[in-house]
DNA sequence: CATGAATGAGCCTTCATTCAT
DNA sequence: CATGAATGAAGGCTCATTCAT
């Protein structure tokens, strides 16, 4: 990627994030990157294909994780437990969205309004995380560490709720606020697993 | 409002959701309202007053009846646990968003994009919800129904994080899913009962 | 066709014709017409349609004479000799040129280019105007009146070639030329008969 | 001419015939050659200059077999009547159209919009070419082969109409059209000679 | 009050041309 | 000599908005 064409994304970027797709114009993209406004359909044939190169690799990257052959070896040895399969969760997905804090944002103001990036990404969500995060769930109730009056599809997503919840607010809703990212992180966690844990015998 | 208005705000609200505001053009809302261009003009000064005609009534609606100058009566009589207060915070915003589907919708796509949205909301969240909603915790831990070593602030993130995550999961990520409404409801508040309880003595 | 919509036309056959369809600016016919630019896409999706606005009322009316159903009419009584079917022929196409110069410009220029265009035209020609003129040269063969030695399509050939090249440097390529129309019309004629007509005996 | 020169003119005339000067563009012409858009330019100051490089040489070569200084004698010898002339002229054009169809055919179409094309051939045309067709039709004339109740004039016009137009219809508007070239030929032929020439005692 | 023709700024994109490599 | 990235003017077209009817 040459360094015009990094500059583009990056002005893209900036400016997709506060005006929207639909809402930014490749001239103010242009200007801010320092180009011509052909320069940038010299790179990205259309203003969408601009678009798609920043937030398909990051579809890609989201579910990267869940979609791995050994998903379930994360578990094993280390994570033999809900809880530190919770923390190992939370915190790789943290790691992740420092690294790729604004093209996330524009994948997801984008997604209502771009169906090629809903729907499979929809599909892919059914077809490969929530199976996976299902299974995970099912094991443990069947090892007895997570309650069993809840179906695992209540497991799964009141598990998702709290991860992607307190990552949202964290990151997107409340950047500026005093977080105490250890304390809150641990919080979550420890609410989830008194939420959805076994009651002690 | 005008039968001719009716027409034009539906339409405006059938296309904003497709679309977002951005991608939206008059001639297309006036097309599917059946009326004529200048139409629109008549009754909405600018394109930007005809979405805010839609979405600021449902802000004041959406936060209305935390800012109820007898909020803390909600709990009084009737609501005298955590339990039955998220009970009946939880079944009146569903009841809400059954009434305004689609302007909430709109609402929620056009808020990272609208300053003039964004803002009063997020002050009027700080300044009123938050510290009401802290005061309730508060006083349930004081009443010892509460775990006492969250902060107040956490405990309010989380229920919120809960009951915004079931109202999005339910109405806005996965409408077509087959829920069994009663059992979630009931499901989600049990989970936070337990996770936020105090522990039993 | 409003007054505004006829500046319009004007202007774009006046630009066609200088410059070529594929040459021309919309911009340009706007300033020309003196409307604004968004006026022409008011009235004509596309600068195509403008193009083809112009256009295709002329093919229509160029072929017209031909597929009428009484073409055969034109000859029986008043034309009962081949002399006169060109003479009347000749003399309606000059009519038909005079009232339509600039647009039969613009078709003749474009055809190479239009493939909607060329290609209806084409199928036109041959399903229609040949066939009817090779009835009416076996006729006069028939009759007794036309050279028989020639096979009926080089009849027509033939005497296509001179009516339409009469037309073509009268109007077209020399419309400057001090032609004595009475004469050259009569000209024409006479050599056709000449060199088409039967010996006599 | 170096290799890479010949693509690109090759492709140029491929492009140009298809979809006009002003509808082609470099970029479509430098892929087709297999060239960059950058070697067109080192060739070609302009697309102009590309243009007339191919269209200019084609000018010269139309109007070449007129203009040779012993003209005359083309027709001295061997050609001493009028129909070996016009058999002589036709096959000779023939010739020419057959080495270079691509080239006339673009020139054709571009006649109409390039000036710097249409003033000087007119000019060549009526200096050169006329006055002396002009010439040889009123040598037949004196001689007594040809008409004299047609001004010479319209013998030239009447002549050329009918070489213009074979050659029109056999290799621009018909070519695939299944011509017996010799059998036509000689139609033609006899036709200008019946219809032009001195009525036999 | 409703209409829809008219506007012209602004949009995305293409283009011929230049120039450093 | 060839390349192809870069340019910025210009292209066709859409848009929100205005206003005479």
């Amino acid at each position: 990627m040459t360094e015009k064409q990094l500059r583009i994304v990056n002005a893209a970027m900036e400016v997709f994030v506060e005006k929207g797709y639909s809402g930014s114009s490749t001239s103010e993209i242009a200007a801010k990157a320092g180009v011509a406004e052909g320069t940038i359909f010299r790179h990205y044939k259309t203003k969408k294909d601009l678009l798609f190169s920043i937030v398909t690799p990051i579809v890609a990257k989201l579910v990267a994780p869940f979609v791995m052959k050994d998903f379930y070896r994360v578990l094993d040895a280390p994570y033999s437990t809900y809880e530190s399969f919770l923390r190992a969760v939370l915190r790789n997905r943290i790691d992740f969205i420092h690294k790729h804090l604004p093209a996330l944002r524009i994948f997801l103001q984008e997604i209502p309004f771009q169906e090629e990036l809903r729907e499979p990404f929809k599909d892919m969500v059914a077809a490969n995380i929530i199976p996976r995060l299902r299974n995970v769930a099912e094991r443990f109730q069947a090892q007895g560490s997570l309650r069993v009056d809840f179906p695992p599809e209540s497991i799964v997503r009141l598990t998702m709720t709290n991860i992607l919840g307190f990552l949202l607010a964290r990151y997107f809703l409340l950047p500026e606020y005093a977080w105490d990212d250890e304390a809150e992180i641990e919080r979550t966690i420890d609410f989830i697993i008194h939420g959805l844990g076994a009651p002690r015998a």
